[in-house]
DNA sequence: TGTACATCAGTGAACGCGCGTTCACTGATGTAC
DNA sequence: TGTACATCAGTGAACGCGCGTTCACTGATGTAC
């Protein structure tokens, strides 16, 4: 069982090109699942559903994870990173301004608004990751903090001294929004919500 | 199948022990599916329980509701006219002000966040609305309607020009912010979520 | 008021279905000599 | 390099379970005379 290393891990046993299809096959399934939990919930997406879509079958799930619990506690961690990798390596770009600025701008938009599989993982699971196993939810609340952390940091960088409570303010008021203009079928009234909360978010960051 | 009247309404039959004592199983049914819907998700909730909670067996169900969509729509409206009500019957107070600092404190308040099966069914039912039946999707935007159109008649009493942006992000936010805060398992950054978006929302409409 | 039939709210077992998980297996790839 | 055995990623059928819905039924209440 023990591959020797000082840790538990269960890593880096040696790369040959079944571990690497192994590998690629475990990414394949992440990426599905990550996609799938935003559009359908956790609760309803089913593990053949998800390894058929990573062209698989069923069975071969168990080679991979221990059980679903595992899976959706990944996939959380994994819808974080494809989505916030990107901005949080661009907190320290010398124009805080301007980053800020194209952040709330692309979060507060209808290609946002659409994209539910791709999109931010707060407004998809934040009513039902009270009812997730704990490891999922830990995964939904570092991310959460990540990321405010980095609207944080940059309103600091732009002089803000509320930035605190600022930063959880505009957070909330984002994924709230987002949500909302989802929960809207009518587009023109979806967009409205969104260009409310824009230019309000815009004012109170100083911008425009 | 008609009952004589004008319309296609089943309503009003003709009042009698029997009848009365079906619409108090019937208003059961609803208060008990209007919790455990917000506490449980309208997909993980089953009839059976409902029934069993409300006292009944499940096949007496069908007696009061033609499946169980219609009575997810039915419970909606329910959750809404339960939580705003005394809040909308209260627009023409004589001092806004006092009912929308009111209003603020109580939305983003611990006692709010902890008690989800009676509390506001935007920020519990947002992220599954747009999966559930049309007629549910609609009972759930006309009720944001309602408390948004609520909240902006009352900022335009208070003077704001502003008012219709205002109250669709300050309504943003604050389902937001309850939800993040219920997404956050650790009490003391749950309380500081909200403390965070209850000083901002109120400095917004310029209150303190 | 008393009786005989009608109504219908609610019971409880059954249905077909999809779920998460298990497991004996297959066959391609890896390892040892 | 060639052969013989070991490994293990992935298959596909099976399991026990809970779901929404149906339906024959029961028995209390309502209605007609």
């Amino acid at each position: 069982m023990d591959d020797g290393s000082g840790t538990m891990s269960d890593e880096t046993p040696k790369p040959n090109r079944t571990r690497q299809k192994k590998a690629k096959s475990r990414e394949r399934i992440l990426q599905e699942a990550a996609s799938a939990i935003r559009m359908e919930s956790a609760d309803r997406v089913s593990v053949a559903t998800i390894m058929g879509r990573a062209g698989m079958t069923v069975g071969g799930f168990y080679a991979h994870f221990a059980s679903k619990d595992e899976l959706l506690a990944m996939a959380v961690r994994h819808m974080f990173e494809e989505r916030y990798s990107a901005f949080l390596s661009r907190l320290d770009h010398p124009d805080a301004t301007h980053v800020l600025s194209q952040f709330l701008d692309t979060y507060l938009s209808m290609r946002h608004r659409d994209a539910v599989e791709r999109g931010c993982p707060i407004p998809a699971l934040a009513g039902e990751i009270g009812r997730l196993a704990p490891p999922v939810r830990d995964e939904f609340t570092q991310g959460i903090d990540r990321l405010v952390a980095g609207v944080n940091q940059l309103l600091v960088r732009m002089g803000r001294e509320d930035a605190d409570d600022l930063s959880a303010s505009l957070i909330a008021e984002m994924t709230g929004a987002l949500a909302l203009s989802r929960a809207q079928p009518v587009m023109e009234k979806a967009e409205a919500m969104l260009s409310a909360s824009r230019s309000l978010v815009r004012h109170r960051v100083g911008l425009q």
